[in-house]
DNA sequence: AATGAATGAGGCTTCATTCAT
DNA sequence: AATGAATGAAGCCTCATTCAT
């Protein structure tokens, strides 16, 4: 990429930030199209290759940059009230709200990038979302999990969260329009009931 | 369609369907490539279009015959041992694993259906989906739940076991050849941690 | 071409014939698809290819035939009740008119080959125009013009009653059915108003 | 359309507006090839369709734009000498010839409108069509055909003209090059004829 | 910096022609 | 003799990418 994009007004870096991402994300990657981007941003479609190569090259800018600006908002923001696993896994869906505040598609396009099949794209991008799954899998690490049954298996169970609260995130966008409350509403309900089934009795 | 398909050589109608679902089911509608279910499949471009007016109409015929063949081997197979909630679950991944013998990429393809996106693919299957969905809800309306502990939501339970065997599916598809031991083996550790955690203690 | 399509059934010749006819007329050459004939006919594609090596082969054949037909039809039928222009072009028309009864689209066929710009069908057919149109000029050349005007150029002449009962003629084709009446009577009134304008007065 | 177009250099757009009129008239609408209008113009193909929506749109574009233009150098540049039919039928021609000289194709493309058949081009282009057909009609109106002999129908006579004329037009461009010295010589002799045969002697 | 005109490979579909039965 | 399944080149159109301004 053209680092001079940097020098660009905010404004409209993340006009484009946010048109190319809504547009990945709703589509994954090969079916994603340059000319609804350029709808989408309102800026003309020269200047996407003027500051990224290609396709590939803005995705992968786009894939860094979502998952910096998450770490940086979990450095910044990141407070679980206790290292209790759901009060952390709550706190980390409470950054991806306010990651959304500003750019309001990264959630899902962070979620999208599981689906993703283009080998391309996937080959390019691959080590960028192996660290951030490093970095969740790190925060986990020091969850306390002392209060789980014993019959509760850690991988399983994360597994088991992990997916759906996937699922949920992606019908939730699904909708008209994203309602915050809603989606935060169905998790704390979920996680809820996994704390129930999942402690000694 | 053109009804004279099935006068082909039963061999050579699924080698298009196999062609067809992997690529429907890898891409999604509007990505899925004709050249690339073609090759799949070793038959030649017009073939596809004297059996098959249109893009949309082998879409809506693969759908068909998927679900079709599901709910056929259902209603041959099936056999949940109990009507208990994880027995029944697992009789119906059973089923999918005996359908995905003759049809390989059935169960994707099937998963796959919730991700698109296209308006016209959409409204040209809506209804089988639906039929589909009724089926399987159906089912679950006879399981018995008694032994699930007071505090289990049965709406979130439910959806917590789909968007989970979900997940594990869609990664089996994910590695190179998807290997029918590993799937129902993790979905069987899933459904027993599911049923101790549920279950009166 | 095979020359054992004329062991064929007379029937089915001529459902052939009647076929190619039409598609060609009403479309030229390239444009002539050779499924509607299949349809039109009710012979099978494979039968088309087997009599008739190629597309421009059955081209070459049915001009050819429509103009023998016609010429048989002039030799056999034609009687002007004396060698007068306007009783002669009528007597041109009445064999047309013949011919259609057994042929249809001989008419519109014929006329249609002026329009062709093909250049392969122009090539593999010019021969055969060009004889039909020598037959025709002949029998112009031993019309009586003696109560022509002086004034009347005899090539100016005949080019505007040519292109003008060819302009009424694919009138007549372009309605839903062809009438004959309507036609023969359109072509009496213009020949009529010819005559009367071309006389010494 | 993308209005767009008319910001190209005049040169470009009449490439563009010739070769898409040479293969429509040549051809007809469901035959003609937009790759050989792209040869024509030398553009790509892609271009067309950044300005044109689809093949019926250009059509529909090309044929607003020849009447257009023929009614604009009719208002400039129509001037028959006097009300007499004759006169005015060449000052008409003129026109055409005139358009000619920028719009190589316009006189054979607008002829070649009476033999379309395709149903869509005629929907969009139906109504143009008879505007220009008016136009034409409300010009013969004003005309003085005092000096015809009783016995010429108008209807006839005039129909007699056009179809004559349209058939020498027909013959010109059929020539390697179209000869305007020639065309104009034949119409001339044979407007002479007619004036001759239809005058009271 | 910014635009959008311009390109051509690739996508879906049609159609003349071939071939196995 | 007769069928129609099968092929692939060509047709219309889209879209990522390049380039002149």
């Amino acid at each position: 990429m053209n680092e001079k994009f940097f020098d660009l007004k905010k404004e409209k870096q993340d006009r484009m930030i946010n048109g190319a991402m809504k547009v990945f994300a709703l589509n994954g990657f090969a079916r994603a199209s340059t000319d609804e981007m350029v709808k989408e941003a309102g800026v003309s479609k020269g200047l996407w290759f003027h500051y990224f190569d290609n396709k590939i090259g803005l995705y992968t800018f786009v894939v860094d940059y979502a998952i910096k600006y998450v770490n940086m908002e979990m450095s910044a923001g990141f407070s679980a009230e206790s290292n209790d696993f759901f009060d952390t896994t709550l706190a980390i869906e409470k950054v991806k709200m306010s990651v959304r505040r500003s750019y309001p598609y990264v959630p899902l396009f962070l979620t999208s990038l599981d689906k993703e099949t283009n080998e391309e794209a996937l080959e390019a991008v691959g080590e960028y979302i192996a660290l951030y799954r490093e970095r969740i899998r790190s925060i986990y690490e020091q969850v306390d999990r002392s209060e789980f049954a014993p019959f509760v298996d850690e991988r399983i169970f994360d597994m088991t969260v992990a997916f759906t609260m996937k699922g949920i995130l992606e019908e939730e966008y699904a909708k008209e329009t994203f309602d915050e409350r809603s989606y935060m509403g169905r998790v704390k309900v979920f996680l809820n009931q996994m704390k129930e089934m999942s402690k000694v009795q």
